[in-house]
DNA sequence: GAGGTCATTGTGAGCGCTAACAATTCATGG
DNA sequence: CCATGAATTGTTAGCGCTCACAATGACCTC
C-alpha cells in the first residue's frame, strides 16, 4: 500500500479521484446495472490505486444489516462443539454472513447473558446458541433477546427453534445393534444429568431394551471424560461374568476410559464384553479395539441451523418446521464384533 | 419484550421519555461522570424501559473503532487449532473485543486472501492468523492487508509479528527424556513436511541426538491422522530387535495410531518399544498405554496473541519483540516408562 | 451583589455510506 | 428537429451516534 495517510480514503476521495460523484463509486461498488462501462473502469481503477475498501459501520448503518451472526458454545475444545462450530461458521459464509463466537467454559443463566450481551453490542443480527445443557436452555428461553436465537443441541422439547441429531435414534441404532449381535442386557454409562443429549441417549436406550422385553439395569453415570469412564468402567469389571457382557457408553472419550478400565482388570474387548461409544471422535477408529460408535452429521447442523436462522431475521416463514432433527449413523468396528477390519476399511 | 416496534429505539426515542438530551443519554451509557444521580437513574428508567440498546455500527462509525478481531484458522476440530482458539476468544473478550472466526479447509493464497477479505468486510481492527504451514505464512506475507496481523504457530523465521510455542524445546524435553531413560536411539515419525511446527520438532530431536553423539535415523512422515501413524507404526514394527527401542511421534493422534500397529504386531509399550507423542489432547492420558508427550499452554498463547495485536492496531510500541516464544511443558506418562500411575494423579 | 468557578445539561456538526429523487445525456421516432 | 423515454449521473437527506463546544445554574469568594 503506497497511500500510507492517516485517515483511509473514503468513497469520496475515490470519486474525486475518478472525476465522478461518491454515488456512481457506491453505484460500481454495488453491481448496480447502470453505469457505462467506461465509468465503471475509471472508478475501479481509481478505487484500486487508492487501496479503497467500504467503511463496513457506515454501510451497516443505513441499510439496518451487520451481516454478522453470533454462535455461543462451551467446550468448544470437545470434538462435537468443535465440529458444529466449523460447520456453522463455513454454512454462514456461504450466505455471506460473518461469525462471531463466544466461548463460554460454563453456560449459566450469568455467562449466556453477558455472552449475548457481548454479541449484542457487536450488532450480531442473531444468534446460534449450542446449548446441550438443560440449564442454559431454560435459561435462553427466559433472557430477553433483540434477535432471534437458533438453538443446537437442547433437544427438541423447547419452545426456542432447534436443530437437532436424533439422539434417541442413535441410542436405538447401537442398543439393537449390540441386542441383533447376541447380547441379553446392555448396560449404559450415562453422560451428565444435566445435558439433554446425555438425557435422549439414556432414554433410546432403555426404550429398546424394554420393547425387547429386557429389564434394564441402573444406568452409571459419567461426565463425559475419560477419567470417568474409567472410574466406571472399573466398576462394571465387577459386573463381568454376572451377566455384563455389552456396555452402550454415551459418548467415544468416556468409551475409551472404559476399555482401559477393562483391560487392566483383564477383562477382553469385545470377546468378554463388547463396548460402543457415541461421536465417533476421529481417535476412536484406532482405540484398543476399534470403537463402534455413532456418528452424527455434524456439517447437515450447521447448514439447517444457519438456513433456519435467516428465515428467522429476514421475518421469512421458516420452511417446515423449527424444529430439525437429523438422522445420526451407526458405525460399526472392532469393539462390539469379534472381527478386526483394516483401519480405513472399516464399515461406514 | 413488550414493545415490538418496526424500528428499534433510539438514543433520542429514550432521551424524550427520559426529558433529556440524547447527549445525556450517551453519557449515561458511557459512564461519564458529569451527571446527576436523579438525571442518571430516570435515564437508566427508560432504557430499561424502551429495552434500548446502543446501534454499533452508528457508535463504530463515529468513533472509529469497531472492537472486533478475526481469526483465519484451518483444521479447527483438531485438538490444537481448537484450543488456541478459545484462549484467543477469551483474552479478546477480557479486553472487550468481538472475535470473528473464518475456519478454512485449507490454507491456501487465494483462500487466506478470501477469508482476510471477508474479515475485513466485516470491518475486523486486525486478524490473527493460524498458520501453521509455511505455504500460508508465505501468501500471509505477500498480501496487501489493511489492518495488522499476528501469525500464530508459524515458527519464529518470520517478517510478520508471530506468536508461537517453542517446538524445538519440546522436542529436545521429548528426544532427552527418552537418551536419559537408557535408549540408544530415539527413531522419529514426523509430521507433514510443509509444517513449520512438524519441521521444528523434527531439528530439535535431531539437535539433541546429534549433540549426544548419535547418528539419528531417517525420520519416517505422517500427515499427523491416526491412520497415517498406523502406518508408519506397521514399518517401525519391523525395526524391532534391529535397534529400534523408542520412537518420538510428532503428535498424539499418530501416535495413538503408532500404539496400536505396534500392539497389532506383537510389541510391548513400553516393555519393548517407548512411545512419546506431543500436544497432551485429553485422550493422551487413557491410550494403551497412557502416553508421554508435550502440553503447550495455549492459554498464554491466547493472551499473549491478543495483547501483541491490540498493541499493533493502538499503535503502541509492542512491549518487548514481536516474536514471542512460550515455553511447552513435558508429561511423562507409562508409554515411555514401566510403571503405571493411577489416572488423575499422573505427573503433569 | 458582581464576578468567578464548577458541575451539569444542551446544541450542532459530521462520521461514510445508501436510498430516493432530480438532472442530465443520449438515442429514437414521428 | 423536437418530443419522448430510457440510460446514466448527480444531489440531497438522513441512518444513530459521539465529540466539541455552548449554555445554564448552583455555589462560592471578596
Amino acid at each position: 500500500m503506497t497511500h500510507s495517510q492517516l485517515r483511509p480514503p473514503t468513497m469520496a476521495d475515490v470519486a474525486r479521484l475518478a472525476g465522478v460523484s461518491h454515488q456512481t463509486v457506491s453505484r460500481v461498488l454495488g453491481d448496480h446495472p447502470n453505469v457505462r462501462d467506461e465509468t465503471r473502469a475509471r472508478v475501479q481503477r481509481a478505487i484500486e490505486e487508492m487501496g479503497y475498501r467500504r467503511n463496513s459501520s457506515a454501510r451497516a448503518l443505513v441499510t439496518r444489516r451487520t451481516r454478522t451472526l453470533g454462535v455461543v458454545a462451551s467446550n468448544t475444545t470437545l470434538y462435537g462443539p468443535a465440529s458444529t462450530l466449523f460447520a456453522l461458521e463455513e454454512a454462514a459464509r456461504a450466505e455471506g454472513y460473518l461469525v462471531s463466537t463466544v466461548s463460554l467454559r460454563k453456560l449459566t443463566v450469568e455467562t449466556l447473558s453477558e455472552a449475548l450481551d457481548h454479541l449484542s453490542e457487536g450488532g450480531v443480527e442473531g444468534v446460534i446458541a449450542i446449548a446441550p445443557q438443560r440449564s442454559a436452555v431454560e435459561a435462553l428461553a427466559e433472557l430477553r433477546r433483540p434477535f432471534p436465537v437458533v438453538a443446537v443441541g437442547t433437544g427438541s422439547g423447547v419452545e426456542i427453534p432447534s436443530v437437532n441429531v436424533d439422539q434417541h435414534l442413535g441410542a436405538r441404532l447401537v442398543t439393537g445393534h449390540l441386542l441383533a449381535a447376541g447380547h441379553r442386557k446392555v448396560w449404559h454409562l450415562a453422560g451428565p444429568e444435566d445435558w439433554q443429549e446425555a438425557a435422549d441417549r439414556t432414554v433410546g436406550w432403555r426404550a429398546t431394551l424394554e420393547e425387547a422385553g429386557v429389564e434394564p439395569p441402573m444406568p452409571l453415570r459419567g461426565d463425559w471424560s475419560p477419567l470417568s469412564g474409567y472410574r466406571a468402567g472399573q466398576e462394571l469389571a465387577g459386573w463381568v461374568g454376572r451377566g455384563l457382557t455389552a456396555v452402550f457408553v454415551a459418548n467415544d472419550q468416556m468409551a475409551l476410559g472404559v476399555l482401559r478400565a477393562l483391560r487392566e482388570a483383564g477383562v477382553r474387548t469385545p470377546q468378554d464384553v463388547a463396548v460402543a461409544g457415541f461421536d465417533d471422535i476421529p481417535e476412536s477408529e484406532f482405540f484398543a479395539p476399534p470403537l463402534t460408535t455413532v456418528r452424527q452429521d455434524f456439517s447437515t447442523v450447521g447448514t439447517r441451523s444457519i438456513a433456519l436462522l435467516l428465515d428467522l431475521i429476514e421475518g421469512r416463514t421458516p420452511s417446515g418446521t423449527s424444529q430439525i432433527a437429523i438422522e445420526p449413523q451407526l458405525v460399526v468396528r472392532a469393539s462390539t464384533f469379534p472381527y478386526h477390519p483394516q483401519p480405513g476399511t472399516a464399515p461406514g
